[in-house]
DNA sequence: AAGGCGCGCAACCGCATCAAA
DNA sequence: TTTTGATGCGGTTGCGCGCCT
C-alpha cells in the first residue's frame, strides 16, 4: 500500500494556467493569506490541487517577483553562489529578491552552464575543465572545445596529451579519491613544468573577469 | 509554406523534511 | 517515539515558439 497522494487527483485540471484561474487564486490569497495550500483551491473555486497553486503562486503570481532577463551581475552571483552551495536552488534564490528557485534553475541549465562551458570551466565543480578528473570520456568534446578556445587565444600551452598522461597516471596510483585529488591538485598547482600554472590559478580565483566576449588573450598574460 | 529542430520556460513528479498529534 | 499529512525541494518533462532548411 503506497502513500495517499497530496490531494484527490481525479477531476482536478492540469496543465497551464488560465488567465481566469491565476485571477481566482491571486484574489483569494491576497484577501485571505495561505493557511493550508490544501485547502486554497477548494476555497479559491480551483479545480487545482494545493501542490500546483503553490507553485503557482511563488512562481508566477507572488507580487514582489522580478521580471525580465537575468543581468550579467545576476548571473555572476548565481555562479558564485552555484560554487559554494551546489544545487540547493532555494538556497540561492534567497539571496535574490524576486528570483524563484525554478527560475535561477532553468537559467543555470539553459544558459549559464553553456557559458561556464565556454569558459573552460565544469559546471559542477566550477574547476577549469582540463584539469578536472570527474570528466571522463561522454565528455571528450568538451574538453577538446575548452583546448580550441585556449588554441585560438595563442597561448603556448603544453599538448593536452601532456595534460592526459598526467591525469591518467594519477587516477592509476591513487587509491582513493582523497588520494586523487591530492595528485591532481599538485599538478594544478606544483608542478613547474607547467609555467601556465599562475595563470590558471588566477582563473579559478576569479574567472569572473572574463566576459565571455572577449578573447582569453585579453586577460591571461 | 511547411516540416524539423532546438531552446526556454512552466509545470509536474517523487522524494525529503518538518511538524503536529 | 512513532505515525501521518503538509510543505519544500530538485530533477525532469512537455509544450510553445522562433529559426532554419
Amino acid at each position: 500500500m503506497g502513500r495517499q497522494p497530496c490531494c484527490e487527483k481525479s477531476g482536478l485540471k492540469r496543465g497551464p494556467w488560465t488567465m481566469e484561474e491565476d485571477d481566482k487564486l491571486m484574489h483569494y490569497i491576497l484577501n485571505n493569506g495561505i493557511q493550508c495550500w490544501r485547502l486554497v483551491p477548494k476555497h479559491a473555486g480551483l479545480m487545482r490541487c494545493g501542490k500546483s497553486c503553490r507553485l503557482r503562486w511563488i512562481n508566477y503570481l507572488r507580487p514582489d517577483l522580478k521580471r525580465g532577463a537575468f543581468t550579467e551581475a545576476e548571473e555572476d552571483m548565481i555562479i558564485e553562489l552555484h560554487s559554494r552551495l551546489g544545487n540547493r536552488w532555494s538556497k540561492i534564490a534567497a539571496h535574490f529578491g524576486g528570483r524563484t528557485d525554478n527560475e535561477i534553475k532553468n537559467h543555470w541549465n539553459t544558459r549559464i552552464k553553456k557559458r561556464m562551458k565556454l569558459m573552460g570551466l565544469d559546471p559542477l565543480t566550477h574547476k577549469p575543465i582540463l584539469f578536472d578528473q570527474t570528466y571522463k570520456a561522454d565528455q571528450d568534446s568538451i574538453i577538446t572545445e575548452s583546448v580550441e578556445i585556449h588554441q585560438e587565444s595563442n597561448l603556448s600551452l603544453p599538448p593536452l596529451e601532456d595534460y592526459l598522461q598526467i591525469q591518467e597516471k594519477a587516477e592509476v596510483s591513487a587509491s582513493n579519491d582523497e588520494e586523487r585529488n591530492d595528485v591532481t591538485n599538485s599538478i594544478m598547482f606544483r608542478n613547474e613544468d607547467f609555467s601556465v600554472d599562475c595563470y590558471y590559478q588566477s582563473w579559478m580565483d576569479n574567472p569572473f573577469f572574463w566576459d565571455g566576449f572577449t578573447t582569453l588573450t585579453d586577460n591571461f598574460p
